[in-house]
Formats: structure tokens, C-alpha cells, sequence
DNA sequence: CATACGTGGGT
DNA sequence: TACCCAAGTAT
């Protein structure tokens, strides 16, 4: 099974730009933080422009935090691009400008976790560790649990069950990116492409005549329209294309409902995506 | 452990 | 149109 992931990889993966050789473990962080819940194709040139700008964590770190949040533009949940800014700060203070291989080193770094400590370990350096995102966790779910989805994030067991899939060592980065990609391609959360899939033969779920979901169910977005956090994309908009400071009364421009445009702004201060300046103006961190 | 946190494309 | 989903993390 995990020789099947190996070889499909090596034909059907796709030649992605953090696939390149010579790419580096500081450009595997990055494109890490993008992909956090953000499609590859809205990644790919906001990629590009970051590592051709800040090619290094000390470029990034020289930078102040306001430009990497402008930088960031709408790729959304701006304050990965304040976590890639203190990660590239403590990269330069605490190792000495190169990205940790360790996993614990990468988990103590702000806005890296279970996945991103794993992956950046796994691609950028060649550990021997399970990657669990949502794509292969839903592969298990199928392939090896025989359930239709891979229901709410249950992260101590998620490593166990991939662990347990593991290859030897010298393999795993490719069963981990195989499994991944399987998932983006194939094994999809809508209408999988099981007649493509190098695995079907031995999967749970198809062999059992794909049963409904059976368990707890992934959580639920809420609306966007009109929430909160429409509103603090809102006021960060506005604060991105200003070239200094915004006025409060510009803000109110932004946003009909003043008393949501009250917490999104001090919702903004205390996460320090703005800041607050003399005469009632904000302006992203400098 | 459930929830807050952006944004846009696909169906 | 409305809903689903996308290489998660912090609290």
C-alpha cells in the first residue's frame, strides 16, 4: 500500500513549487503558513512575491510586522502573516537565522503546530514523522477506518494512525506527500475519483459500498456574511491599501454596524494587527 | 474540546 | 442562491 501512494506520487503529483529541489527550508515554512487553510492556487504567486522580497528569515525580520500584514494582502487570517514575522524574528534571535529541523523547536515557534512543525520537518529536512492534515486524515478515514469523512480533528489519534502507516525512513517524505496529494486529488471531499485511486482495491470504505458518515461530523462554519470577522476583513482592508494612518471616521466608512465595527477594531488592537496612534488613527504594526 | 479566525472558488 | 470547502492554530 504505502509503495502504491510512492509510485502514484511520482507520476500524478504535481510539480508544485515547494516540490523544486534547491527549494528552501525557509521557503517550506512559508509556503506552510499559506497553505493553512488557504487553496494552492490562491498560494502559488503570493509565494512568489514573498520569497523573492524576503528571501531569508532575517530579510523578513529587518522588515517591520505592518509590511509582511500588507504583504500577506488577502490571503486571509492576517495574523499568520504576524506569526511568519515573529517566527522569522525568533529564527534570527534564537537559531541563528536557519529554520529548526527539530519538530520541537518548529512547535515552539508562534503560529506553527502539529501540522506545520511536521510538514516543514518532513519536506524541508527529511524527518521521519507522520504529517496529519486534513487530507490525510480523511484517506484514513476511508482507506483504513472505512468512513465516509474524517469528522472533527482528534490530533493525538490522528498521529497515532498515520505513524502506524508509515514506510521506513528513508520513504517517508514521499508517503507523507503522496498521502497528501491523494487526498487534494483523488480521495476528495466531494465525489472522489475512486477509478484513480492506486489504493481502491484495498479501501474500507469502498469494499464496505460507501456507508454514510458514522460518528461525530466535522464542525460547521458559521455564516460570513455580515459576521465579525467580515468586519475585521473589512477594516484590515482598509488599513492595507492606506499608506499611513486611518482615522476612526474613515473606518465608520467601512462598516454600517458600529458596534460590530467596535469589537472588530478592538479585537484588531488586542490581536496587534493595528495599532492605535495619536489623534484617534490606526495604522498596521510597525 | 469547541470556537474564533478571512477569503474566494466550485457546485 | 446558499452552502461547502480549503496543506490549521491558539485559546
Amino acid at each position: 500500500m504505502q509503495q502504491d501512494i510512492i509510485d502514484w506520487f511520482e507520476t500524478e503529483g504535481r510539480d508544485l513549487p515547494w516540490r523544486q529541489p534547491g527549494f528552501t527550508p525557509w521557503g517550506s515554512l512559508v509556503s506552510e503558513f499559506m497553505l493553512q487553510q488557504t487553496p494552492v492556487a490562491r498560494v502559488i504567486p503570493r509565494l512568489n512575491d514573498w520569497l523573492k522580497r524576503w528571501p531569508t528569515p532575517a530579510a523578513l525580520a529587518a522588515s517591520p510586522a505592518g509590511d509582511a500584514v500588507r504583504a500577506w494582502d488577502n490571503l486571509g487570517y492576517p495574523r499568520r502573516a504576524l506569526w511568519l514575522h515573529a517566527c522569522a524574528v525568533a529564527i534570527v534571535d534564537k537559531h541563528n537565522g536557519e529554520v529548526p529541523s527539530d519538530v520541537d523547536q518548529l512547535l515552539e515557534l508562534p503560529g506553527v503546530g502539529p501540522y506545520t512543525a511536521r510538514a516543514i520537518a518532513v519536506f524541508a529536512f527529511g524527518a521521519h514523522e507522520p504529517v496529519v492534515d486534513t487530507n490525510i486524515r480523511r484517506v484514513i478515514a476511508r482507506h483504513t477506518l472505512g468512513n465516509a469523512d474524517q469528522g472533527p480533528p482528534r490530533t493525538s489519534q490522528d498521529l497515532a494512525d498515520m505513524s502506524a502507516l508509515l514506510p521506513s525512513p528513508e520513504l517517508s517524505p514521499a508517503f507523507n506527500a503522496g498521502m497528501m496529494e491523494l487526498g487534494a486529488l483523488v480521495c476528495t471531499a466531494k465525489k472522489p475519483q475512486c477509478e484513480k485511486c492506486p489504493i481502491s482495491g484495498t479501501c474500507a470504505w469502498k469494499n464496505a459500498g460507501y456507508p454514510d458518515h458514522v460518528g461525530a461530523k466535522k464542525n460547521v462554519q458559521k455564516k460570513y456574511e455580515g459576521s465579525d470577522r467580515q468586519a475585521r476583513g473589512a477594516v484590515m482592508a482598509v488599513l492595507r491599501a492606506a499608506d499611513n494612518t486611518v482615522t476612526s471616521t474613515e473606518l465608520e466608512e467601512c462598516w454600517p454596524d458600529s458596534a460590530q465595527l467596535g469589537r472588530a477594531v478592538s479585537g484588531l488592537l488586542r490581536d496587534g494587527l493595528i495599532e492605535l496612534v495619536a489623534d484617534d488613527s490606526y495604522q498596521l504594526p510597525a
